[in-house]
DNA sequence: TTGTAGGCGTTATCAC
DNA sequence: GTGATAACGCCTACAA
């Protein structure tokens, strides 16, 4: 009986052999084509179950021009808040047998579009999240990228599809929200100023200005940054505040709670996201929730079209939902 | 003046015929091999560029035999105890221009080994989470998934590397602390049953039969089983908790609260791992604290040193550092 | 120092 | 229905 080179990889050429057939045969009853005797394909299978056979990724990548991963770029791979959308995305492509590979800017912002090309060319398609990139360079490097879908944040490219977030929207939301019980100077903690969506929200507050007595406090994104900002928080008088995202919100909250000030008896809190601690926090989070997974899900569909040279469906911007929970409350001053 | 077929793709040998050599020293000059001459070197540079040449990583995957990709196969992406060292290894595998492939079991046990070897064929090499696995099967699996590096978890395998946690000790530690509170009566939410973690939490309690009086409430390991054990802990008359995880910790106190329970008041509540949200939570969160990220780090050295052909350094178990914060106080009863 | 030629493991296009 | 054979794009002895 035909044996392999010990300790070497097996390949095609080796399950012919066993079998008997041509490598072309092995591989058309690898990929399942119907167009192999019966009795061929039995023997071929048992060849390959024999030999533990597993073709070489590498090799048909090569041979078909596809690698089956798609890429997904975020700014910071422990930000909660891309989770929900990674594991959509993977477990929605792992259906169509395809895989996420996984890059971290690290907050490097200067590096994010080498980074972005660099994985692109390791897959065939992209997820990019780059919320801080300035929008000639993101417009400039979209063709180079394609196909690719963006999180979260517009391009205005007509032709790269978006799963957007309308933030002025859950601005609104939330202010509306706030207002209805008795809020009227309220506190935005900032995120960073080069983030795109960070401005949405700023124009959301914009068409506010006459409802509301707003009094913007630079802050960032993170738990420390929302930690460090209960300080000027109090200083500030209001009775309310929205933060940039859900993460900094918890951090103003912890904060909060150690220097003993009550939510929502002395302030009203409140973020955008509603990751998946939100709701389990004390108080528990009111926050603009977004759908983390379903947008991730979105993304692979709009992929796999592109993938298959279909038109991709339709960009869509969802409209946060406001989540009321316990840390907003009615004013108190 | 040579120009490539439009709308093709650029190769080697592309830059080769506008430069006016071979493929070979194309190659060479590309991967920054001495031996070529300066001129001729820089005539190559300037063809690569002004074709904005890159080579196809398929190609170079299959005559290489290296994809430059590490697998990272966990249980649950969004699981944030995972998230930390997801992103140690993606940083420091970024140093060394290789990715990551993340793999998400779903929490489907059964079809774990399958995805593993699945993913460990796209790569060089794998960091496999398997809390679940049964140990035989895990055995079973490791040669054909090496060279592979085990995450909080022992396989009784000396060959593979492992990067533990000393669980039991960090058991014992957070009961220290608590009997230094006052606490006797305590009790633990457990994790799933098949995880084998959650053994090596049991036998830490089991040291300690004398000292305190136990109560195992069967949980699990998510936000919700945290949330849903709340009745069965008050119920069950104890002082003190220790949960599972942070995640699960969490899952109660939010649970807690919503009850108007005191938390450390009426109840002292501990976890393990220190997620970045436990510092931050109110009360923030006592917890048996590990080093994520640090994780992560190691995982890549070892797989660095055996994609190598070297001896990968030695295997670690981390003792979990207490960390106590607000969440654990006196004694009420 | 540079070029030639063969190989990496598949798939796909032909004949048969 | 099946088998040669030529890609796929790169790397690397080996020869020059």
């Amino acid at each position: 009986m035909a044996r392999q080179k010990s300790g070497e990889r097996i390949t095609i050429g080796d399950v012919a052999a066993l079998a008997g057939v041509s490598r072309a045969t092995v591989s058309r009853v690898m990929n399942g084509l119907a167009t192999v005797d019966r009795s061929i394909a039995d023997r071929v299978l048992a060849a390959a179950k024999q030999l533990n056979y597993m073709p070489s990724v590498a090799a048909r990548s090569l041979a078909l021009g596809r690698t089956h991963t798609v890429g997904y770029v975020v700014p910071d791979l422990t930000n909660p808040a891309f989770h929900g959308a990674m594991r959509g995305l993977s477990l929605a492509a792992a259906k169509q047998h395809y895989r996420v590979l996984v890059a971290d800017t690290a907050e490097h912002a200067e590096e994010e579009p080498i980074l972005a090309i660099e994985t692109r060319r390791r897959c065939d398609a992209l997820v990019l999240c780059a919320p801080r990139m300035p929008q000639d360079e993101l417009l400039r490097l979209l063709p180079e990228l394609a196909p690719v879908v963006l999180l979260n944040r517009d391009a205005g490219d007509e032709s790269t599809p978006l799963l957007g977030i309308d933030w002025a929207s859950g601005v609104r939301d939330l202010v509306r929200h706030l207002v209805g019980l008795g809020h009227r100077r309220i506190a935005y903690l900032a995120g960073p100023p080069s983030s795109a969506s960070n401005t949405d929200r700023l124009k959301g507050f914009e068409s506010l200005r006459d409802a509301i007595d707003l009094v913007q406090i630079p802050c960032g994104a993170m738990f420390s940054d929302g930690h460090a900002a209960a300080g000027q928080v109090l200083d500030s008088d209001v009775t309310a505040v929205i933060a940039f995202n859900d993460v900094v919100a918890l951090g103003l909250l912890g904060a909060l709670h150690e220097l003993g000030v009550q939510v929502p008896g002395q302030l009203s809190v409140a973020g955008f996201d509603d990751i998946p601690f939100a709701a389990f926090t004390s108080p528990a989070l009111t926050t603009a929730s977004v759908p983390q997974l379903e947008l991730g899900e979105l993304a692979w569909q709009r992929l796999w079209a592109m993938l298959n040279g279909e038109r991709p469906e339709h960009s869509v911007v969802f409209r946060p939902r406001l989540v009321a929970r316990g840390s907003t409350g009615q004013a108190s001053d």
